[in-house]
DNA sequence: ATAACGATATGATAATTATCATGGCATGAT
DNA sequence: ATCATGCCATGATAATTATCATATCGTTAT
């Protein structure tokens, strides 16, 4: 084995490597390569030609649309452990999606052609892809449907839970976007975003400093979120 | 090769069986079993466990979900050639939505087990799958995006759109939805779908002969769908 | 035949949400 | 320093959409 190559010790390898051969490991790894964005940085361009297959080491990113009125819709944000690249790299070769970076990332970028190469020839490695492939899609539609049924204020208190309990695993936390982003994700105004924010505040249910959030009470917001 | 088997007249053996070598293909085709559905009659129930690998051969169908209040979303409408199962299948155990026929409709049905065997030692067949898995998810996505920028009357033009070009290629043809469905299918009320079509049908955009429609102006409709 | 029901349809009104205007407060550029 | 710019914030108003009430039509059950 390539002596250079850390894939082994890489925190993600699990979800890549448990299901492959050493040999063709050893392949994917020597063939990798490891990028640093900076927050707010492009990893991925809309409309580019897809030559990698990435994933994200450590960060945090967005992935969104710009449409034809020139205003952006955040598709979804992606954490750790996500492929960030899955969902367009099998089914065309130009991203129909961007990517930056919300916070200071790191992907690992493997060759494509490697990729497939590798799964022609392993059907576990195929399996183990689908299965992840699977359930980011579920993930997406049901995440969609979601926000779609609820008021506005729910889905601000829906984002809010997100990023407290999936995300920063804590009651307070940096948000990590602008409320115009927020406005961005789940389709309603910056304005609106900021009212609702202001709302809760004004309830009690949150307290605000700048892009810090502290969740106060976390049942009543997640009432609002159910429907309030 | 079982004689019995006629997947090689298939129509849709194409999808299948072009990246499998004869024996796999064999092993599939005296598995898999053809069922007929009425209109109306529930394909896949949300909640049931996963055995069969499902597509529709003939018909028109709806995937759904059941929210918290009882209301239906409806995730897509899925056509001849279309994996009716494949979001879930690879993800979970339970699908997450149900499916019902909204047209009389056939699909045939795939053990999951052989299925999974088969990608383990079919490359080919795995990127197959992989690509029209991520060409699925993709569609979806995009579309959830397009139909949320839109107002009541864009969507309503979108999904008649939608029905004319992809669906029946016809300017004229009968809705497989009712109006309840249609509202369903892009997140509005009953009633002003209602409203939106009364209003195409008053400026002249439509004819409508209860679930008949004909598209009398598509350019127009089609400004409207894209914004107006 | 009649009653009951669900889908279609329309209007009036209420609720929700977007848009527009304005101002403060940072931050970076000149 | 001060200027411009991009957030954040709030209020007033307009536009959009949902809800409620009501009616018709067709179908099915009795």
């Amino acid at each position: 084995m390539d002596p250079a190559c850390s894939c082994e010790l890489c925190e993600l390898r699990g979800l890549f490597f448990e299901s492959l051969k050493k040999e063709y490991a050893d392949l994917i790894c020597s063939g990798k390569v490891e990028k640093a964005f900076k927050q707010g940085e492009t990893i991925i361009k809309e409309g580019t030609h897809i030559k990698d297959f990435v994933y994200l080491k450590s960060g945090l990113v967005k992935l969104y649309r710009r449409d034809d009125n020139g205003r952006e819709q955040i598709i979804s944000i992606a954490k750790p452990f996500d492929y960030v690249s899955l969902l367009s790299v099998f089914s065309t070769d130009r991203y129909n999606y961007s990517v930056t970076a919300l916070e200071d990332s790191v992907t690992c970028n493997l060759n494509m052609d490697d990729i497939r190469t590798i799964i022609k020839q392993n059907g576990n490695l195929a399996l183990n892809l689908l299965q992840k492939m699977s359930v980011l899609a579920d993930t997406l539609i049901l995440d969609s449907l979601e926000i779609r049924k609820k008021h506005l204020r729910g889905r601000v208190a829906f984002l809010l839970l997100r990023f407290a309990n999936e995300i920063y695993f804590s009651n307070e936390f940096e948000l990590p976007l602008s409320r115009k982003e927020m406005a961005e994700y789940v389709g309603m105004t910056t304005e609106n975003v900021i009212r609702s924010l202001s709302e809760f505040r004004k309830d009690g249910i949150l307290k605000i400093y700048g892009k810090t959030i502290q969740i106060v009470n976390m049942e009543t917001l997640r009432s609002i979120s159910e429907f309030g």
